[in-house]
DNA sequence: TACGAACCAGACAAACCTGTCTTGCCTTCG
DNA sequence: CGAAGGCAAGACAGGTTTGTCTGGTTCGTA
């Protein structure tokens, strides 16, 4: 094997770090969850196939026993990151979320301005759901299970936001702002760009003046 | 190792077909594009990393030594892959976007419905250059930079016809509907539902409603 | 102190992956 | 005809991957 090229695909384990919104941030005496932070990081920057089992105990400073004794297989880990991936997300989120104005207006336009602090975050990697459902095929039920979960956590968020708004057809505009949030996630993270945020905002805006009842 | 759980990462070659869109769909008797098309196909459907290179040569018919003859190494492959599936995809896009009518607008609003057949076609897998951008650091310069190169020229259509149509301001413009195709995309694949792209049309139209001068 | 749970370290098996090389078939062209 | 080149088939090497197992250490609690 003496042609290298195929190193170019894999990632050096050393410099990827943890994004702010993370809660498992610091090294926790839990083994379990020093397992779910360091998968975490290196599935979401070096990809979740490239990543091995071995990249993931030596980042979190564990044996492959005990990862072995808290997650039955690497798929049931893939598993196990995007969920607590999710569950820290949506915390971060929705907690800031909660300190914007009452109105539905105010809280779907500040959204983006939190999707735009998530872009600039300098470990941003983008969404680790897009992420699985590009790298895997949807025949994985498991990986595609947590990825619907999600999705209908934030649908639920913008449904109750545009119904109380009174918008005229809200499954329509629903659909609408998810094309919005995940085309500002997958601009921003192909390009680096934090700002595609605003670009959605602003078509947000706009589409709200056009829609909205009153 | 009797844990047979990993294998539920791993797809099974036979199902996947090509879409309609692609010119490499039949059997060529040159081994060169056989190659291309088999390992398009499993690449976009089962990943990069997790499709193997024994894989790619059983679905051409060819050996090995052939593949390695025509490409260096795997991520080599690669980046010929993303090459030969961007040119094939934006002969099918332009070519359709060609016989719409003459005018900015058309072209616009009538690209998404040339991507809701793109998202209808039964084998649809998603964006080739989002999955690579999903499954590959940003520190891999080939793969990157064929995503760029493709993402340069969607941008330099969108800017010319926002041009033309003499919009206010015509990167802020054009960088909203790279939001609105990127979204429209994800969307549709990771829900298996084309009609976002109808979603995204609306906005498109709402946009533009309010932002053409004339 | 004794005990047990949790854990680290690492050897190990079986499979798989990339990339090389050999052999031989078949076509094409001088 | 004979040489040459493209290609299929597949063995092979070296490395990597997932997953198992053993042995020893630490820590909390009775």
């Amino acid at each position: 094997m003496r042609n290298t090229a195929s190193a170019a695909l894999r990632q050096k384990p050393d410099c990827e770090q943890r994004p702010a919104w993370s809660v498992t941030g610091n090294n926790p005496a839990n083994a379990r969850e020093r397992i779910i932070t360091a998968a975490s990081t290196l599935f979401c920057h070096g990809g979740f196939t490239a990543t091995g089992i071995d990249a993931v105990i030596a980042r979190a400073g564990t044996a492959k026993a005990t990862l072995y004794n808290h997650f039955p297989s690497k798929a049931a880990l893939i598993v196990a990151v995007l969920e607590a991936e999710g569950d820290a997300w949506r915390k971060w989120f929705f907690e800031r979320l909660a300190t914007l104005d009452q109105t539905p207006q105010a809280r779907l336009l500040g959204a983006f301005d939190i999707l735009y602090d998530w872009f600039a975050d300098p470990y941003f990697y983008g969404c680790p759901f897009i992420k699985a459902a590009s790298e895997f095929d949807s025949k994985h039920a498991a990986v595609y299970g947590t990825v619907a979960f999600h999705k209908r956590h934030i649908t639920d968020w913008l449904k109750a936001d545009l119904a109380e708004m009174k918008v005229d057809d809200v499954d329509h505009a629903t659909r609408g702002f998810v094309v919005l949030i995940d085309g500002a996630i997958v601009a921003a993270q192909s390009s680096g760009d934090p700002a595609f945020a605003l670009n959605a905002k602003h078509l947000a805006k706009v589409y709200m003046l056009q829609r909205c009842k009153e």
